[in-house]
DNA sequence: TGGGCAACCGAACGATCGTTAGTTTACCTA
DNA sequence: TAGGTAAACTAACGATCGTTCGGTTGCCCA
């Protein structure tokens, strides 16, 4: 498949892409009305007004920023998908780790607190966001886990709060991440691989017939 | 009177913590850089002048919102440890009950995102809030549990673990609730008192020998 | 009874916000 | 080589930001 047809705008435009990944850096820094357009064209190295002639505002840059930055990570969960060879353990474990890897490390997962504080002003924003990345993954989730119970591997949990279990712990990691960068001895506070193995484990028990 | 006394007195003045309380609807309700001095003075009744009678700046006010907010969240754990009637599972259940409800009901809680707003500015609110908040809660949680190692009841876990599985879905519920406050369907989206009973029992599940 | 003072006010501060108008530059193509 | 156009520029816009100044009110107590 050399071209999808599904391609948006970014992958057309190199400016904008770059554009892209310089404003998610500093959102990811210092929020959304923390960076002002003064930082932002600065850090792209042009005037402000010419800011204007790639984007049409803040908030579309900004709305523009998460939706591209969920994009490779709804790839890697369309990909587990597709791991028919592992015991369905593995696969559910294999999957809580892309969860981790996409929450605590890609952009998508880490603009969520950003996303937050600007919930308000833009309520569609949350609600695509929600639509199509939250609802992603709990869906990719859930067909593991039901795939695991044909074959009588898991019992059926009470899927909400599967959810609640999986995904919580994750996300407050991320957001502890990003709360506490400041302070001294981060990496000690939250020993992100030990954290995630006994994860597994726990969600693993909770599925266990 | 803004003066060089700790922030935290709370008994101090009836209009200060008149002032708090308005203040932390409004930071709640549309973030700190979302809530303007003009916003905040008319809520209050008077003018943006007259406020600065009461605190020293925007800063300030915010630092004592969340300092005061988390108080009687503080006495809430306090309460926890003189529940010697309790079987010590019930204990545990009982202090999840409680972290369930400061966390997603009380001030305290609900300014986490805010204040993940404002860390980069603040940083040593952030290291206040973790000090005097977060590793209360952890210490308190601790307590319990080895009360019940100790009679027998539990095993010994990776408190760091533990911890990111009892806060995790707690933290991320309360913040969820926020993110999409404005979605139809929240209260089936997230049904709590299921997802705490569940929640509950899983840990309980991780505890036992 | 009058001095002190907390609480309030109108007005304005300088700074910064996101955005726009109008113009110039640089490059591609006809 | 002329012309069109995308992308950059300078300059400034009106609005709003948090904050301060200087003055007025009204209550408490000496």
């Amino acid at each position: 498949m050399a071209s999808d047809e599904k391609i948006n705008e970014v992958a057309m435009d190199p400016r904008r892409a770059e554009i892209l990944q310089i404003a998610t850096k500093l959102f990811l820094d210092k929020g959304f009305s923390g960076t002002s357009m003064a930082d932002l064209s600065e850090a792209i190295g042009i005037k402000k007004a010419s800011f204007y002639h790639h984007f049409r505002s803040k908030d579309e840059l900004f709305i523009s920023c998460v939706i591209t930055g969920y994009a490779p990570a709804l790839d890697a969960l369309r990909a587990l998908k597709s791991a028919e060879d592992l015991s369905h353990e593995d696969r559910l474990r294999h999957a809580i780790d892309v969860l981790y890897d996409i929450t605590v490390n890609s952009d998508a997962g880490r603009l969520s607190p950003v996303i937050a504080e600007v919930s308000r002003k833009m309520p569609e924003l949350s609600q695509r966001f929600y639509a199509e990345y939250i609802a992603v993954q709990r869906q990719t989730l859930e067909a593991i886990v039901e795939d695991g119970i044909a074959v009588g591997s898991f019992k059926r949990p009470d899927y909400d709060l599967l959810y609640h279990i999986v995904f919580g712990p994750i996300v407050t990691l991320s957001l502890s991440k990003e709360m506490f960068a400041e302070m001294p001895g981060l990496e000690q506070m939250f020993p992100v691989a030990r954290l995630k193995e006994g994860h597994k484990d726990i969600v693993i028990d909770a599925l266990r017939l």
